[in-house]
RNA sequence: GCUCGGAUGGUGGAAUAGGUAGACACGCCGGACUUAAAAUCCUGUGGCCAGCAAUGGCCGUACGGGUUCGAUUCCCGUUCCGAGCACCA
């Protein structure tokens, strides 16, 4: 009887539905496990080979765990709201909602023919008003919370409300858009909508009028995170600064906490490294510089104070608040006409443009407050208005982008700090000794930094800070398919709903595009109000709301009262290892990791970070093939003559291809053009061409998990994908190999079964070779599996069988079959049962190595001495090195060698190697 | 430009508290079974040289140096590839 992958791995799987094999409850008697995957957006193209990738793996260590006594949680859901599924609804016609629905019953069916232990029970869909109801409710939390820098947390905004009435908001050091000062008269005597202006300055989740990243393409702003230079992340369409009034989330409030909690997480350095770059901490000084002939002040920042000395002008950015009045009326005309003509250049040509230097004077000067000289001010868009205070001092001894500023405009450039040659480049290095600067003369970089500090504060002409690069999160898409905002207006003045008006669902709309006016879908939506008339907000939640605390929601799904059960939370905690891919680095887990440690300030969550140890699986790029057609002909050259020709070379259909070989028969099927190809082959046969490139429809490298499994089963595509290497480096899909993998499970099935069906497992005890072979494997499988090394634990498996040959013992066979169940779970469950087993192999107990079996009573000792002389000889391991040395020393060989001479040294690597050096 | 990774046979990849480089698998060569094919099994497989052969010698982990009895592993420099950040003051 052969190994009827089909007929296991389906009977299997109805199995574990009927008997709900993997649902999880809470269990306090167990200690619990929680493995989650990124849930995935289901998108209409289904899945391909590369996605399952991480749940495979994530699906093993779930599996381990389980087999280890853990009560594990490892649910999947889907990410359902957002861009891509409106704009492909768009395109088709179709209401989002239906093809969603219609994705997600294909991604499912796709899902469940691999054998993940999810529990589908608590599956959840961002897009469903039940869950979404929650997502609307800590948006109206974020609403209705400050940050208060004193406390270190979010706090209500009723006791800011209570303080505001009290004292105003003097010593008040809260997070806020813009510095205020107000008194308690003046906020007593406000209207409500002047009070809710200035508490908008405040709420962690606020409207504003910001530049934001507006793409004309998708109709909607977008995060700086869903854009990659100057392009849309999704579509790839240009972008746009643009100020707008638009909602956004107060993130930068948690910048520190965001960058100080990443030490204790269990990530990657690189992925930590991208969200310190994201989050872009820099330590310097606030500076006031006076203004020429006026009260005013420039305000800037710069994490160079040492240099003061060799500001020798300043620059503001063109979007600068106080440019206009910076501007004398001789430079009126001259300054207008660089800002008009830079707000019409995109933000993808400003980049493209890095090299050009421009900028204008302004006709004002500031004074340097040490050397006390006057310096003109100019505008330049290489100041950003976004970063800093939009203005900066120029040292273009020691800054590139001030020499070079410099040199185009003929300022002048004095050298602070000793090095380089300031004719020819600045000189930006932080070391060398300080010149030029009076009191700091003589200093070296890193003493005059914190010298001028001080006596920048002791004058105050400014004070140390800490600047991030980390922007507010822009929250609103003017798009139909996300979360609604539970929040309506009474004219300008925005409303929260209240909680026992949740959710507020989507309206149901046929027509989903934005209005002619250019204004969002819902403004098209009928009744789309209050009951009380009020118009509720037309901008809907973007992709990464859904998606940042639905780990929350899978620890107690069904849960109508809250967000999440305190039993439910004080139990799973945490996600104890998360995994999914990098690309998620800035957007998804930034935002999950600031909405937790809101929930975690409110109490709500017993952990301030959500995922504890996180694995970024590689991507799986695609290997295409290629065939060569004799230009204008239908003949085929095979790829070992086709330099005899001049050829085309045309992608090929990869699963008409194997090892490289094209079925030639099912290539005259496969496309109406090619029904009368002719081949001219090597050998007999047709070898393609190939190559790593990105998987996709059109490249026609797109491997599809049905068919592997429908062709080899769930048990080898697990095994296989993970066999296929480190599992956190991207590498090509090549089915080629798959047959290794295949065949080890066949191997082992034939040590259970004979080729009539009849079972051959004995109780006969095994040798102590075989002993060896089995707790060798359990050790190094178990170890492998720990460090996510799964290709050297497949590997493991197969040097196994290769050394036990045929034996079928049934004292060895078992616990390899329980070693075996996270990889190959169906055929373990199988073999499992034919042992006898009448439960299932997930609650057997994971087999133990023992040590005694791996404690070989003699060992082999390669010698080499001055790596010249080498020869073998066997000693016991817990032999002293001494008489190892000595008996290594006596042996005739080495005695032969060494003519009399005395060994300097005798080196001995226990279980490793012996050296002998004269 | 700055920061971080990486480079090992025909291919994917093993092996780093420095210790027999190339595990395991694919591919390929040869063989068994078969009318044949598939499937399965056995054998060989880094390169060069010598030998009928068992076997032996030399070279070999991108390149050039260094430390060491010994380096894929550690240090310095170079080249190439990948990723992240980028007028962030």
């Amino acid at each position: 009887m052969e190994y009827n992958f089909k007929e296991i791995e389906a009977r299997w799987q109805q199995r574990w539905r009927d008997e709900h094999t993997y649902r999880v409850g809470v269990d306090p008697k167990r200690p619990k496990y929680y493995v989650l995957d990124m849930f995935p957006y289901p998108s209409g193209a289904g899945l391909h080979v590369g996605h399952p990738l991480g749940y495979i793996a994530s699906d093993i260590f779930a599996r381990y765990k389980r087999l280890n006594g853990f009560n594990v949680l490892h649910p999947m859901g889907y990410d359902a709201f957002g861009l891509p599924a409106e704009q492909y609804a768009i395109q088709t016609g179709q209401h989002p909602a239906v093809t969603t629905a219609k994705n997600i019953a294909r991604y499912r069916e796709q899902l469940d023919k691999i054998g993940f232990s999810f529990d589908w029970e608590r599956e959840v869909r961002t897009c469903d008003p039940a869950y979404y109801k929650w997502t609307q409710w800590v948006f109206l939390r974020l609403f209705d919370h400050y940050y208060d820098n004193t406390a270190g947390r979010a706090l209500p905004i009723a006791g800011l409300v209570a303080r505001f009435e009290q004292a105003g908001n003097a010593g008040l050091d809260a997070a806020c858009t813009a510095e205020m000062h107000f008194t308690a008269d003046e906020w007593n005597g406000w209207s409500d909508a002047e009070k809710e202006r200035a508490l908008q300055n405040y709420r962690l989740a606020f409207r504003a009028d910001t530049m934001v990243n507006w793409c004309p393409k998708l109709g909607t702003v977008l995060a700086n995170d869903e854009v990659r230079d100057g392009l849309s992340v999704r579509g790839g369409y240009p972008v746009e600064q643009k100020r707008m009034k638009q909602w956004l989330l107060r993130v930068t409030a948690y910048a520190q906490r965001m960058l100080d909690g990443l030490d204790a997480l269990e990530w990657s350095d690189s992925l930590k490294e991208i969200q310190r770059n994201w989050i872009g901490r820099s330590e310097g000084a606030q500076l006031f510089f006076d203004i020429a002939g006026s009260t005013d002040k420039l305000e800037i920042f710069t994490t160079r104070p040492d240099t003061i000395f060799g500001v020798t002008f300043m620059v503001v950015a063109p979007e600068h608040e106080q440019l206009a009045a910076l501007t004398t009326e001789a430079q009126r005309a001259e300054v207008e006409a660089y800002v008009a003509e830079t707000r019409k250049r995109s933000e993808r040509e400003r980049m493209a443009e890095t090299r050009r230097v421009s900028g204008v004077f302004t006709g004002s000067y500031a004074v340097n407050p040490f050397t006390g000289r006057e310096i003109p001010i100019y505008a330049s868009d290489y100041v950003l208005s976004g970063y800093g205070t939009g203005a900066i001092m120029a040292v273009p001894a020691h800054d590139s982008r001030d020499w070079a500023f410099a040199r185009r405009f003929g300022l002048e450039i004095v050298p602070v700090v000793e090095g380089g040659n300031v004719e020819e480049a600045s000189y930006d290095a932080k070391e060398g000794r300080m010149i030029n600067s009076g009191f700091l003369d003589g200093k070296e970089v890193r003493e005059a930094i914190p010298a001028m500090l001080g006596e920048i504060e002791r004058r105050g002409l400014g004070r140390r800070r800490v600047n991030y690069r980390l922007r507010d999160a822009i929250f609103s898409r003017q798009r139909y398919w996300g979360e609604p905002f539970p929040i309506s207006y009474r004219g300008e003045t925005a409303h929260p709903l209240p909680d026992d008006r949740l959710p507020l669902e989507l309206p149901p709309m046929a027509d989903f595009g934005p209005t002619e006016q250019g204004e969002p879908p819902l403004a098209r939506a009928a009744g789309w109000c209050t009951a009380e008339g009020e118009p509720y907000e037309l901008s809907t939640m973007p992709g990464f709301a859904g998606s940042s605390a639905y780990y929350l929601r899978y620890m107690d799904p069904h849960n109508d009262t809250t967000l999440v059960g305190r039993e439910a939370n004080a139990y799973w905690r945490q996600v104890d290892l998360y995994v999914g891919g990098i690309e998620h680095a800035t957007g998804h887990l930034m935002y999950s990791r600031f909405w937790n440690m809101f929930l975690y300030d409110l109490g709500l969550v017993c952990e301030p970070e959500p995922f504890r140890r996180l694995i970024n699986q590689g991507m799986i790029q695609g290997r295409s093939n290629f065939v060569y057609r004799v230009v204008g002909t239908n003949k085929f050259v095979s790829y070992g003559l086709k330099d005899q020709y001049e050829t085309q070379e045309i992608h090929v259909d990869v699963n008409i291809v194997r090892n490289d070989l094209l079925d030639t028969e099912a290539f005259r099927r496969w496309m109406p053009d090619f029904r009368d190809a002719e081949f001219i082959l090597e050998e007999g046969k047709y070898v393609c061409g190939w190559a790593i490139e990105k998987m996709s429809k059109s490249m026609f490298n797109v491997v599809n998990p049905d068919y592997i499994v429908e062709n080899y089963g769930a048990d080898t595509l697990r095994m296989y994908e993970m066999f296929l290497g480190p599992l956190e480096q991207s590498k090509p899909w090549d089915t080629n190999g798959i047959d290794g993998v295949h065949k080890f499970l066949k191997r082992l099935w034939r040590l259970f079964y004979d080729r009539d069906g009849r079972l051959l497992v004995t109780d006969e005890a095994p040798d102590e070779k075989e002993l060896r072979t089995l707790h060798k494997t359990i050790r190094k499988v178990t170890e492998d599996i720990e460090n996510f090394s799964f290709n050297t634990s497949v590997a493991a498996f197969m040097i196994c069988l290769n050394e036990l040959g045929d034996c079928s013992k049934r004292a060895v066979l078992e616990p390899l079959t329980v070693l075996l169940a996270p990889f190959a779970p169906h055929l373990a469950e199988e073999l499992w049962h034919a042992l006898g087993h009448t439960t299932t192999v997930c609650d057997a107990h994971y087999p133990v190595c023992e040590e005694k079996y791996l404690v070989l009573s003699t060992f082999e000792y390669p010698v080499s001495i001055n790596g010249k002389l080498r020869f073998r000889r066997s000693y016991p391991t817990d032999a002293d090195a001494d008489a190892i040395r000595a008996d290594v020393v006596a042996q005739p060989e080495a005695q032969k060698w060494l003519e009399g001479r005395t060994p300097k040294k005798v080196i001995v690597v226990p279980n490793k190697i012996i050296n002998i050096v004269i």
